[in-house]
DNA sequence: TATTCAATAT
DNA sequence: TATATTGAAT
């Protein structure tokens, strides 16, 4: 197998995965530590299981799979596999005794998956693998569906099941070379809510960058692998023999209904895989058709909101003389990210910013318009743009602006020697942030905000051309106005459009224009460094990029204190899920607040130790979960860098469950009739009012704050 | 090789 | 439908 077929077999946000290899035997050690690096593994090696676990200790998050020698001569392995099947750490033990009651024994004290000693390259081609199953899932799923089978297999064989179970262990061929393994793909697809891939605080990047279709589970193979979808009965059998013929480094599985703890898996070294039929595309096709079939899908990347402004800051120092996917890719500075995936996205973007270009001025339209106008553009931006929701940012791109409060990106340098220098290319949010929540879900989907505007000429910098139409209540749907009708014409005509010269320019040739300077329009200066000035620039971008926290999050938007009052608040991190109410007396910084967790589903250990972080309306509020936190937090406010008034009674209340129940199906929204009109906007207000305001605010500022 | 365009997949 | 991936042309 060439280097590069080596590394091919690991996906691409499966590289440079983090390892961490036990073996007291010092040669097999380095050697199995070598075989790991060429497959791009990041490999940490010890001779010492107690060494392992105070690094374990050190930083549970650091590795993604333990591989460990059964002998464990300073310890034992009991206490070693009870750490890490605690942490929910997979392990996989080794062992050079080739007795099938040594790997039995591996699998019932809870590895994951059994490797036979001498470990040869092409054993650990699918080890990756084993980084992201969901065991817990695996087992649930073993329980329900495979328990009934087993003990028919049992009964009508008078045998323990050897093998393959097509549950337990996906089977992949790989077209170019003729070769065919099972492996354990299936495993990062079997959860049954599809809720397999869940994104917990430590995971990395590439996790959280790779979705699936809720419906479908994907198939974490690189394409040219093609997945078998079932291993018959003659298969398994057929493994069996083959096993039973001596065949080595073969993963066995085995079953023991009996004890939970025990993993069934099993895979298959190629020359022992050759009976694996090879489909042909006309059969891939039948069998991609089949719903039975559940590893159809792949992964698709995502461009998280911390993606995109790192590929934004990275277009900003380079200019767009310089745009260049490599180059963008060398300043991101992201492991693993592909120049295609940068190309692909720089495509994407350069296609909005035609768009916009052909428009003259797109509009930022507030959430209200989209709330009345429940079947219209807003909405199905909202529910049918993966490029929002897919990004990250738990809210459209064309109903993201607001008249806000501005919180610069931490990322983005508005402080230190590049300050003011930076071109916002980020064309959703070019004036605020957005902070980025690192999770899924987490959209908190009121935006009771003035539109925002964007104008734009030819050019990436054109788009940092910001205005503010204050009161602008309405939105212009970009798609769905008619080309040629420029500028777009709002509904109720309050707002002047400048009207931009937008002619057909292709962005890429031309100089910035840097043309308009209204008084209500926010110009940042436009800097095209060279590009080995860009290069210097690196650290300074790296510092910026580098968050202080990789497990900091914030809420998904920033608001007005006016929108304190329209907007709750609640943060979800790991597992929690926050809110909290500033006190009635909240009047400066370092004032202790109360949060409440109010939901967490799953274990709130998993937020233990992790920081947080709630940036709303003027306060800034941080901390770290302690590590005895159950589900109460008191929380520090860290940060208010305007009237502390404003956040006062800042109440967060359930309606936001609600909120999210109209935005993910505006059809059970039906309270006040059938047909969007204005009328129901003026009705939803008096609702919105009621239920956000309360009685406490008076009817103008009711409707300052529902603006609708 | 890097980039871009455009078809295709999700 | 929008976006991500991919083949193919440059």
């Amino acid at each position: 197998m060439g280097s590069d077929e080596l590394i091919s077999s690991v996906p691409n946000f499966a590289r440079g995965l983090d390892i961490l290899l036990v073996d007291h035997e010092t040669a097999s050690l380095t050697y199995l530590a070598s075989l790991l690096e060429q497959y791009t593994f990041k490999v940490t090696t010890t001779e010492v299981a107690a060494v392992a676990l105070s690094m374990i200790h050190e930083d549970e998050h650091r590795f993604r799979l333990v591989i460990a020698n059964m002998k464990m001569p300073d310890m034992d392995r009991p206490s070693f596999l009870d750490v890490l099947l605690k942490k929910k750490i997979p392990i996989i033990l080794m062992s050079s005794e080739k007795r099938l009651s040594v790997a039995e024994r591996a699998l019932s004290e809870g590895a994951w998956y059994f490797l036979e000693k001498p470990v040869l390259l092409e054993d650990l081609k699918y080890i990756w693998q084993h980084a992201y199953r969901k065991r817990k899932d695996l087992r649930k799923e073993f329980q329900k569906e495979n328990i009934e089978r087993e003990v028919n297999l049992i009964s009508s064989k008078g045998q323990s099941p050897q093998g393959i179970e097509m549950k337990e262990a996906g089977c992949v061929t790989s077209p170019a070379n003729g070769n065919a393994s099972c492996d354990i793909g299936q495993q990062v697809t079997m959860d049954p809510k599809g809720k397999n891939w869940e994104i917990e605080p430590e995971a990395s990047m590439f996790e959280e960058n790779y979705v699936r279709e809720p419906q479908h589970e994907a198939n974490f193979v690189e394409e040219n692998q093609v997945r078998e979808p079932q291993c018959n009965c003659k298969d398994r059998m057929k493994i069996s023999e083959d096993h039973q013929q001596g065949g080595t480094n073969m993963l066995r599985s085995y079953s023991n209904i009996e004890d939970k703890q025990q993993e069934r898996r099993a895979k298959f070294s190629s020359e022992q895989t050759s009976f694996f039929t090879i489909k042909t595309p006309e059969e891939q096709e039948t069998q991609r058709k089949d719903s039975n079939y559940r590893s159809s899908k792949k992964a698709r990347f995502l461009w998280t909101t911390e993606l995109h402004l790192k590929f934004t800051a990275a277009l900003s120092l380079l200019g767009d003389k310089q745009a260049r996917p490599k180059t963008i890719l060398k300043l991101m500075k992201v492991p693993n990210l592909t120049i295609r995936q940068v190309a692909s996205h720089l495509q994407k973007y350069k296609t909005q910013v035609q768009r916009i270009n052909e428009v003259g001025t797109i509009n930022l339209p507030s959430v209200s318009k989209s709330y009345y106008d429940r079947t219209g553009m807003a909405q199905s931006l909202e529910k049918q743009s993966s490029f929002p929701s897919q990004l990250g940012y738990g809210s459209s791109y064309f109903r993201s602006g607001g008249n806000t409060t501005q919180f610069a990106p931490n990322i983005l340098p508005n402080q230190g020697p590049y300050a003011g220098n930076l071109v916002n290319h980020d064309l959703r949010n070019p004036n605020q942030y957005f902070g980025y929540t690192g999770l899924s879900g987490n959209s908190n989907p009121y935006h009771a905000t003035n539109g925002v505007q964007i104008q734009s000429n030819a050019e990436f910098q054109m788009l940092n051309q910001v205005r503010e139409a204050n009161n602008f209540p309405y939105d212009v749907s970009m798609n769905g106005n008619e080309k040629g009708k420029q500028p777009l014409e709002f509904e109720d005509g309050s707002v002047q459009v400048s009207n931009l010269d937008s002619q057909n320019l292709s962005y890429m040739n031309l100089d910035a224009p840097s043309t308009y300077n209204s008084e209500d329009m926010f110009q940042f200066s436009n800097v095209t460094p060279e590009l080995n000035q860009t290069l210097d620039f690196t650290q300074e971008l790296d510092a910026l990029l580098s968050s202080p926290n990789q497990n900091q999050f914030s809420m998904d938007y920033t608001v007005t204190a006016k929108e304190l009052e329209c907007v709750p608040g609640q943060i979800t991190s790991g597992d929690a899920n926050i809110q909290g109410n500033f006190p009635e007396d909240f009047t400066n910084e370092s004032q202790q607040l109360e949060v409440t967790v109010g939901h967490v589903p799953q274990a709130s250990s998993s937020v233990q130790n992790h920081s947080w972080q709630i940036t709303s309306g003027d306060a800034d509020i941080q901390g770290i979960f302690p590590t005895d936190f159950t589900n109460e937090l008191e929380a520090t406010v860290g940060h208010v860098p305007q009237a502390s008034s404003s956040v006062q009674n800042y109440s967060q209340t359930e309606y936001s469950d609600l909120l999210k129940v109209l935005e993910e199906d505006p059809e059970e929204f039906n309270a006040f009739g059938s047909e969007p009109d204005l009328g129901e906007v003026d009705r939803y207000c008096e609702w919105l009012r009621n239920t956000m305001c309360g009685n406490t605010t008076g009817p103008e500022q009711l409707d300052e704050c529902c603006n609708s």
